[in-house]
Parts: structure tokens; C-alpha cells; sequence
DNA sequence: TGTATACTAGACTGACCTGTCTGTTTATTT
DNA sequence: AAATAAACAGACAGGTCAGTCTAGTATACA
């Protein structure tokens, strides 16, 4: 093994090209052909690692969960050392995001949508990436010396997922920018309560 | 005719199947056999009445938006005289929504993550409903007096789409709670900086 | 009463779906 | 080199999908 890179796994190959095409088109509008056309892989390999295509949305949506809190966590520890600023910087991000052509909205929130069924393990995926999230923004909240911090975290994240879920449907970056405005004045009224 | 009450239509007791079938199980995964058959119509009389099965998803959003709209506007009549109250009324509102056991979320939501294409008729039925809600809320906020009444509007909607979205993944009240709260703080941070 | 219109039931087409099965080839390990 | 495991291509089954077609029935209007 002259590299560290190690090659990606077909299990790995088949979650990325299914980020890719969920994305694209939807989960249930994605036929498991496509996916397997995209990965490079055989039917039997997919059905090999994953038992069926509910399974697979599941470890998507896992590791999507995964990349996008490890990408959030070191793009805020680049962004600022004031509390407050790197509480600001997930909105930030979301603008980012939203600004990019071909951006089709938050995957967690077009499964839930998808799989109404809340014992549906596919939704409880998408309310678990909600729940890490929760945890990981009342920390960043706590390190701001608030007095209670994950209610501010709700209060943040309901404004995040607001901004996310409105540049989904009516394109552009105004409501994470309003977002942002409106994010400012609420810690600032938690500090003057606090 | 001795009634006053005029038989529903075959086209509204389409519609009105259409709503029930993609709340409960989404769009793609409601075939059109199931929405003839909950209608009790002839398959023939759908695609009379509806091109296709998207102009039928796209009337049933229409017909939504405008019974939501029409259901929020009566009950905000019948809520208070006091603007300020007015508008928090939206969060009261979509709490009772959000409370009801079987509730899946958002229709609008939930159509445009399905149908991510921004020019797909059915993403800007979607699209269509936010702008009249912004409208809407926005004559809110003037009759309130605020002095930027579009802008105090966005930041209300993020929080109310953030709440719904939130409670659609997560499940219970709590995401429309805490932004009822947010709102007041809103609210009064505009009325302070006038 | 005759005619146009709306609706009915249900068969049918062609495409696509998930998931299974088979037999072969490649890669790794012993 | 032999054996074991993993992945391959692709056919296949059984089902569902949207949408079309046909032929018969009810209803309203002249």
C-alpha cells in the first residue's frame, strides 16, 4: 500500500452516487437502476450490502448526517473565536449552500416529507440528524455563556430550518439572510434576559 | 333544487381525494387508481377534468392554498383585535395544526422537495402559496403600523415555515412554541427600533 | 321523445419498479 | 497454485405505474 488514501469501498461508491441522484430527483422518483449505473456497481453488490433500497436511503442519510455536522464543526472552528459570531456562522453556511445553482433543498427534510410514517426508519433518520444537530448548536450556545442554552438552540435551529426550508421552495438567499437579522436580535434578547 | 347547497362536482371530489391520498402517503407514492377510487370517479372523468396526474397535484395545491389562506384569515378575524396578537395568531394557529395526531406535515413543503425542479409547475404551485402567505402577513404587519412591514413579514414567515418544517421532522408542538416566543422578540425589536 | 353530454367500468399498453437468480470473472488469502 | 470470497453482467419475475381506448349507461335539454 504505497498511499494512505485508501480506495473507496462499493458500499462507499453506492452511498455517494445515491447522495448524488436523491438529491437530483428524489427518493422515490430514483429507481435503484440508476444508482447502480452512477456507482459503477452490479445489482447484487448493492443488494449484497444494503437488504433493500429503504436500507440504503437510511445509510445515506447517516452519513449525510455525519458529513454535514463534520463539515459544520470545522467550517464555525475556522470562523470565529467570539461565541456569538460562531453562533451566527451556521447561517453562514446555510447562505452558502442555498446560493449554489442546483441546490434542491435539505435532504432531511425531503425525506421526512417523502416518508410521512414517523415509525419509518427513513424518518427517523432524518429526526435523528435533527437531534445531533440540537445537541451540537446547544453546546456552541453553552460556550457562549448562555444561561439556557438548548432553549436558544431551538430557538436557532427552528430559524435555521426556516431559512433552509423557505430558500427551498422560493429559491434565493433572502430568508437566510432574514434569518441571520433575526437570529442577532434573539441572542442578543437571551443575553439581556440572561 | 331545495337545497342551497350545491352537490360537490366530480372535479372537487377529485380534489378532494388527491389532498387526503398525498397527505397521508406523498405525491409519487400515491398512484392515480387509489385517488379514483377513494373519489369514487371514473379514471376516464380525472383525465377529462386533469390532463395529467401533475395538473391534478397542481390543483389540489391551488384549491389548498386558497382554503389555508381563506381558514388563516377568518380565524385571525375571530382571534383579536390587537394587531400585535394578530400576528402572533399565526403561531396558534399552525400549533393546532401541528397537534393534531395524523398531521404530516406541510403540503407546500413537502411538494417542493419532491418536485425539486424550479420550473416544474408543481414546485411553483408551491412557490405561488409562499408569496401569498408573505402577502398575506405582510398586510399584517402594516396594520400593525411597522414601519418596514415586508421585511418584519420575511423574518415572521421564516420562523413560521422553520416551526412547521421542525415539527414535521421532529413530531409534537415544541418547534412552534419556541417560535412564538422568537416572534414576540421580533415584534418588539422592530416596534423598539421603529 | 330524441339527442348531446357526462360519466361509468374495466381491459389494455408499454414502461418502469424492486428484488431475485444464474453463471462467470476477478481479487485475495493460504 | 489452490481455495475462498467478492463482484460482475444481465436475464427474469411479479407488481405497479400513468395514461389510452372501448363500449355501455345515466342525465339533461330540446
Amino acid at each position: 500500500m504505497p498511499a494512505q488514501t485508501t480506495k473507496p469501498t462499493k458500499r462507499d461508491q453506492l452511498i455517494d452516487a445515491a447522495l448524488e441522484l436523491f438529491d437530483a430527483g428524489g427518493f422515490h422518483a430514483t429507481g435503484i437502476d440508476a444508482i447502480i449505473a452512477r456507482a459503477g456497481v452490479a445489482k447484487m453488490t448493492l443488494y449484497k450490502h444494503f437488504g433493500s433500497k429503504e436500507e440504503l436511503i437510511v445509510a445515506a442519510l447517516d452519513r449525510q448526517s455525519e458529513d454535514a455536522l463534520a463539515c459544520m464543526k470545522s467550517k464555525i472552528e475556522a470562523s470565529s473565536s467570539d461565541p456569538e459570531e460562531r453562533l451566527l456562522a451556521i447561517f453562514d453556511i446555510a447562505e452558502k449552500q442555498c446560493a449554489d445553482k442546483g441546490w434542491r433543498g435539505c435532504a432531511f427534510l425531503r425525506a421526512s416529507g417523502e416518508f410521512g410514517d414517523l415509525d419509518c426508519a427513513v424518518h427517523a433518520a432524518a429526526a435523528n440528524h435533527g437531534a445531533r444537530m440540537h445537541e451540537f448548536v446547544s453546546q456552541l450556545c453553552s460556550d457562549a455563556g448562555v444561561t439556557n442554552p438548548a432553549c436558544l438552540a431551538q430557538q436557532l435551529l427552528v430559524l435555521h430550518t426556516g431559512a433552509i426550508a423557505s430558500a427551498q421552495i422560493a429559491g434565493g438567499t433572502d430568508p437566510v439572510c432574514s434569518a441571520r437579522t433575526s437570529a442577532r436580535i434573539l441572542i442578543d434578547a437571551t443575553r439581556a434576559a440572561g
